[in-house]
Formats: structure tokens, C-alpha cells, sequence
DNA sequence: CTGATTTCCGAAACCGGTTTCGGCAAGCGG
DNA sequence: CCGCTTGCCGAAACCGGTTTCGGAAATCAG
């Protein structure tokens, strides 16, 4: 059996209702019978049935997740990794993780509606953070707590972590221009996505650094397929005086680049450099092994769990923003330009 | 405001009582209370809360799934689709799915005792069963209602959902001899799981049906990763009388044994056949797109979550055993052997 | 028509917590 | 020594449900 609140009391000959005070902190029980109430409490390994406080305090201690399929598929590879993060950073905390999934926007909401009305979760964590974002304006209205993965051109009222693309992006072009090369393209993600505007901004300023210069035409937004990939690389590399090196956003699509430089018989890392972001399986397996930008999306999502709780718990948003860098793992997609 | 249970009985000129046992169904009361209640119900849009019932009932309408990340990576791929599954499924129910992850072996068990404890989940879904599953065992051994996304050598109180993967390693020998195959390979997946030996059954079954023999040097058990299956495919292919065809158990040995024909100048489709089992994306997108039994996740995940709804619903796990067919995708990895 | 069953619902206790309120005892200033 | 705070805890109501129990009205058998 499980241990109540009615055992504690009688444990300790108190009243179930000093019991709870002890327990939550409140400041007219005296520190002595705090600790000795936490003690037992330790020593009977009760812990509150979450659903029991829930039905007064309306608090699960439970962090909502929404998935959008119709979302790219660019997620995927992410998944495993990060639902463990989320949940491994939930369960230290004492919160547990609930899970739903949407297919279409309309259905978006009203999963959210339907969880936050049956008390499911207590907070989101909305991953994929897009550009004026419509989870955002929903939850900020009604007040949920909730923290981004991504972040936010409006941050009123916003939460985040995210990993600097941009300066990932920015890095990207000073490693290919210390090789030597000058002709460097970008194959951007996703401009629903708010992270695309960053990491081009990010490329952009490493070409400027860099004393190189950015045309419109070596620069393609949207791909974050394979295929995508693969028709904006063949797009560059067909173009009359092609890119030496390709900066990806998305290591998928610089799988994608691979593909279209086999194509030309373009050798990677020789004929064509290709560097990326994301660090997914994929790209180390690949051949050559792809240089990237590496992501711990575990550790984000642990991260993410954390400040949903400090949120939840009352912090305002605007301290618990955080931004980390991706790690640079160099491995055999970048080398210096072929001597014209 | 969230309508209660007092709102409902307040409008019908009931008790709560009353209300409660209507919507629960209890014969002592007429038809047509019951008839009355539930249309207000549906008229207000009234739901008892989950965790209100819970603190009496012990179920909180909400099923668990515990993710293993010491698992092999197939299990990445299938993920989001098989999560939307699950979650669309339990949501169709009235119930939501609660996520926890664990590393190790010790971790797990002593997730599913917390969560259970802490009344976090009415039941388990346990994806990816093992031969002798020691997750089984201890639910069974608890009484804990409980799903497998696979099968169990002793069905003792387990339900389960599980795609035929030996019918379809059976069938996959038949579109080879039918091409004209005599020497087939088998790269089998982790023995530790419990398909392993189905599917190794199945390909054996083939094989005698077809007439061919079978040679233990000629199958190789244990090749879940891409790694893996380069490595098990150069084996059979440096064999002195290498097959003319492989059957993969899993899509990514197969793209590993893609790697391990062109290596030896081999041509997929042509001068090797190639016929696996999963249906991942990257399957379609090789070169030749990959001959392989799909099978659906996402539909496997709603399955599975209606069943063990049924289950936690008091139905005995004998009546709760589905399996379906793979679904054969005909691409172009398989072709007619060289004329010797 | 009477007495015994049924049928059907209300009253009240209960589940495991939280929170408001009130009161006792100790501590305080004067 | 007295009155007033203050510190600290118990009593009881409450949250939104479920479940047991009992009793009134309706139905049934005789």
C-alpha cells in the first residue's frame, strides 16, 4: 500500500492538515516540525499523490508535449534523444511527462484546449519554434506557462533555450574561408521555422567577416529534406561559377548535397566541401563523414523540462532564457579548394 | 470554468450521486436518467476530471510507455509515427499517454514502480518485446495491466499487437526463388528480441517450401545497424559460393549491405537482390529504392493503445492478441540472378 | 386491499490531499 | 501582573469526484 498523508499524521501525532503545511513550507509551522515532518517523510518515502493535490491545486506536476506530424521530418532522427532529455529532466524534478500528438493546426489547439481543460499538463514545451508562432499567441493569452525550444522575435511573456545556430552558421563560413575557399553557398531550412532567419543572418555575417561576398543566387531557403537537398545543391553547383563549398543548416540536406555532387563526379571533401548542422547518425556514417555542428538535443531537452518547472513554479519568463553552442566536429567533408 | 460534476447535478434538478453513477453506467439507475444525464453531459461538455475519479478509483486514464534508449537505434526511425499512434489512439478513448525514459536495465524497472505508485499510469505499453522480457514478468508478476508490441513465447496474461515479420521473411524467400534464386542469404536482427526468431523461422520455412537448403554459414543473426549489416553482407558475399540474394530482417542492414556491394562492384538489383522488412523512409530513397514489407507503425501504436484501454477495462489478455500482415512494397533490389 | 419486492434516487461518508479559520500557549511590553 | 501580540498547531470545510446505504414510491403477488 501506499503510504497518505493520514499515516504521516498519525506517525507523528499531527493532524493531516499541519502535515501538508510542513510539507509545502508554509511559514506558521515551526522549523522544528518542518524537519521532523520531512524526515519522516524521507524515512516512509511518502511522497503527495499528485492527482490528490491536483483536484485543489489544479497542478499535476506534469509537463505537456505536443507533436505536429504534418511538421517536416527533419524531427525525427531528433526524437528519441530528446523526449528522453524532456523526461529525464522532468523526473528529476518530480514531473512527469505527458505526451500528445496533432496532425493538422486546427487539431494543434484543440489538443492543447482538451489537455490543459482535463488537467493533463501544468505547462508545454513547444518544440520547433516557427516565426510568429500561433502556440505562442495562444498560450501567452491564456496564460499557460510554457518554454520554447527556439526562440522568439517577440519574447514578451516567452521562455526559451536554443542552440546559436547562427553563430554555428557564421563559424561554418570562417573554417571553409580559412581553407581557402571564397565561392561558399547556403542551403537554408525551413523560413516558417524561426530558426532559418538566425542561422542565414549567421551566414551572412561570417561571409562579411570574412571579406567575402554574398549573392542572392548561392543562397536557397527551404530545403530540409534530402531531396530538397539534393535539388538545391545540384541548383548551385550547375550555377555558372559554382560554390567551392556548401554551408547547410540542416545536415540532412547536406546528405542531400552528397548526392548531387556524386552526381557530377564531385569528390566531398576534395571538389566540394560540404559543412552542416545537427549532428544526426547519418552524417558520421556517411562518406566521407560529414563536418557538422553537432546539437545535444538530449541535454536540450532536459534543459527545456527544467525551466518549464521554474516556470510553472512562478519564475518569470524573462529569467529563464538560455542559449548554448553547438560543438564543431570536424571530419572529412571540408578541405581546401581545388587549385584553379 | 471547467463544468463539474455539482453544475451537472444543479441543471438536472439531481444529486451528484446520482450523476455520477448515470454517466458510470450503474443499473440502479432507469434508462432514462441515464439518457438524460449524458445528453446534458454532452450539452455542457461536461468530463469528470481524470485525477478528481482517480483519488478513489486508482486509474487515472492515462496509459505509460517507457522508452529503453540502450536500445539498438532501429527503433528511432519508427518513433514519432508509432508515439502519434499511441497517442491518437488513447485520445480516441479518452485517455492520454504519459512518457518516461530509462537507460539502463535498473532505471527501467524502477520507472515503472514510480510511475505506477505515483498513479501516473493505469497500464503499460511495452514496445519492442524480448525473449523472456523481464518488463513482462514483473507486470505480469504485479498484476499490472500490460500491451507488447511483439509477441512472448509464454502468453501467460499478455496481450499483444505484432506484424507477422516471419510470414513476410517466408514470402520474401518466395519472390526470390520465384525470380529465380536458389542461393539466399539471411541477415537476421538482435536474437535478444523476441521477432528475431520468428523471422528467422519464417526464412527457414521459405526456404524448405521453395525447396532450397538452408546453411547455417549462409545466415547471420544479431545485424541491427547499418554498420552491422555492411558487415554481415560482406561476410555472406565473400562466402565461396556468395548467395545471389539476401533477406534482411531489418531495412537498415540492408542499406549496409547496399555499401557492401558497391564495394565489391556489385550492382543492387542486378548482380545481388536485396529484400528487407521495416519500411523506413530512407528504404524508398536508396539507390535502387529498396524491395521491402512495410509495416505501419503509426497504426500499430493506435492498436496497441486501444487494446490495453480494453485490457485496464477488465477484458482478459487472451482475447486482446492481434497480428497483422507486412504489406509488400515491390521496388528495385530485387531482380533475377546472372545467367551462370 | 395488503404486505413484500423492486425500482430508483438522495443522503452521507469517503478518497487524499489543501486551505481557511480559530484558539491555545508562550512571549512581549508596560 | 496584566493585556496583547505572536507563533504554532488542530478542527473543519473543501476540492470533484465515487460508493455504500437506506428509504420512498411504485410494482407485484396473494
Amino acid at each position: 500500500m501506499r503510504v497518505t498523508i493520514s499515516d504521516m499524521a498519525d506517525a507523528l501525532g499531527l493532524t493531516k492538515s499541519t502535515v501538508s503545511r510542513a510539507m509545502n513550507g508554509y511559514p506558521d509551522i515551526s522549523e522544528a516540525t518542518q524537519l521532523r515532518v520531512k524526515r519522516m517523510a524521507q524515512k516512509l518515502n511518502y511522497q503527495p499523490l499528485s492527482h490528490a493535490q491536483a483536484i485543489k491545486t489544479g497542478r499535476t506536476r506534469s509537463l505537456g508535449l505536443v507533436l505536429q506530424l504534418s511538421d517536416h521530418d527533419a524531427q525525427r532522427p531528433f526524437l528519441a534523444e530528446f523526449l528522453a532529455g524532456v523526461s529525464a529532466g522532468a523526473s528529476t524534478k518530480g514531473y512527469t511527462l505527458t505526451l500528445a500528438s496533432a496532425d493538422d493546426h486546427a487539431h494543434l489547439i484543440e489538443i492543447f484546449r482538451s489537455t490543459l481543460r482535463d488537467g493533463k499538463a501544468d505547462g508545454f514545451i513547444l518544440p520547433r519554434a516557427m516565426v510568429d508562432d500561433s502556440r505562442v499567441r495562444m498560450l501567452r493569452d491564456a496564460e499557460v506557462p510554457f518554454v520554447l525550444y527556439g526562440r522568439q522575435d517577440n519574447p514578451t511573456g516567452c521562455a526559451w533555450f536554443d542552440v546559436r545556430g547562427e553563430d554555428a552558421m557564421h563559424d561554418a563560413v570562417v573554417h571553409l574561408a580559412a581553407l581557402g575557399h571564397r565561392d561558399i553557398g547556403f542551403i537554408n531550412g525551413g523560413l516558417i521555422y524561426n530558426y532559418a532567419g538566425l542561422r542565414r543572418a549567421g551566414f551572412i555575417k561570417g561571409m562579411t567577416a570574412c571579406g567575402l561576398s554574398v549573392s542572392e543566387d548561392r543562397m536557397i531557403d527551404n530545403a530540409v529534406t534530402l531531396d530538397d537537398g539534393e535539388r538545391a545543391a545540384a541548383k548551385l553547383l550547375d550555377l555558372p561559377n559554382a560554390p567551392t563549398a556548401i554551408v547547410c543548416a540542416v545536415d540532412r540536406t547536406a546528405l542531400g548535397a552528397y548526392r548531387a555532387a556524386a552526381a557530377r563526379g564531385l569528390q566531398i571533401g576534395k571538389d566540394l566541401s560540404v559543412i552542416a548542422y545537427d549532428g544526426v547518425q547519418e552524417g558520421a556514417h556517411a562518406h566521407p563523414p560529414l563536418t557538422t555542428f553537432s546539437v545535444d538535443n538530449r541535454e536540450a531537452g532536459k534543459c527545456l523540462a527544467t525551466l518549464l518547472v521554474r516556470r510553472i513554479q512562478g519564475e518569470p519568463p524573462e529569467t529563464l532564457r538560455e542559449t548554448v553552442s553547438a560543438t564543431f566536429i570536424q571530419r572529412g567533408s571540408t578541405g581546401s579548394p581545388a587549385l584553379p
